[in-house]
DNA sequence: ATGTCGAGTTGGTTTTTCCAACCCAGCAGG
DNA sequence: CCTGCTGGGTTGGAAAAACCAACTCGACAT
């Protein structure tokens, strides 16, 4: 008797998104590079990252093409982590769950994250880019996402 | 003897937020809310979340005030899980999410998730709420992130 | 000769996740 | 009255992940 075969959940690029992205630490560590930490010893202690979970994820991080493990010391040995661009351009969900966590979890006790060249503590707002207009609930028709 | 207290591992919102929507399938279960499912056996389906699982995530996600679970027939009874305000919040994250996954997951081969008022499919972009201004690489400084 | 550092491994335990099957209430049709 | 179907879950057991402390290894450093 042939198993009954669920229907495929839907398709889309969020869950494609959180395929590379979405395992425990993941996006720690990419926040942790996003701060500027190199060296696995940080990256560790700065996420709480068990030593060897933290391997499979840089390896992984590394195989998608989100960061780059470089030699910067042969004998010893020695590397660093960085985000290629692909890594960098997750920046806005950086910013976005950080506004979030700010908004919702934290009581907005952290100090703040960026400062902009206007001189304002950085709040991000979201723009249309097509035409420059900040988006709100109301701007914005789902057409059709998946 | 005293055990080896490792040192704490950065406290920031980007955790904490994590801490709330971080485990698996819960970014999921709010991509199907935005995308308009309600009902529990819909959720299953589209997310692919096995059925238990979800059972415990709508929970924690309703102890936290993302979503809402709301009867609406008593006998027999149904339910139905919308966002809350809180929840609706997340939109920011999902579409950064989303345009990520489209950039540099799928091969933009997804059909436009939204459409803004001005006609143009919705590709989002990342100003400072204060000056309007948009927001790149060079005009942000990284402050004290945390 | 001993110690430290960076960057991992290793072995064993504890949690989670996964899956298929089951349960229950309320109908609906015959 | 008996059977089946739908919605919204439970249950039990197997498989996979995560966790932790301790260990390794090759440089140097004292």
């Amino acid at each position: 008797m042939t198993p009954v075969t669920r229907p495929a959940p839907r398709e889309c690029s969020v869950a494609a998104a959180l395929d590379v992205i979405g395992e425990k630490w993941s996006l720690l560590v990419v926040r942790e590079l996003f701060l500027g930490s190199r060296r696995f010893n940080d990256i560790a202690a700065n996420t709480g990252a068990p030593r060897d979970i933290l391997t499979t994820r840089l390896r992984r991080l590394e195989d998608l093409g989100v960061i780059e493990r470089r030699l910067y010391s042969e004998r010893p040995e020695r590397f660093i982590y960085v985000l290629t661009d692909k890594g960098k351009d997750l920046r806005p969900v950086m910013m976005a769950l950080k506004h979030w966590g700010d908004a919702h979890v934290m009581g907005r006790v952290m100090p703040p994250a960026y400062v902009h060249t206007c001189g304002a503590e950085f709040t991000p707002a979201m723009h249309c880019a097509e035409c420059g207009e900040k988006v709100d609930g109301a701007s914005l028709v789902r057409s059709d996402l998946r």
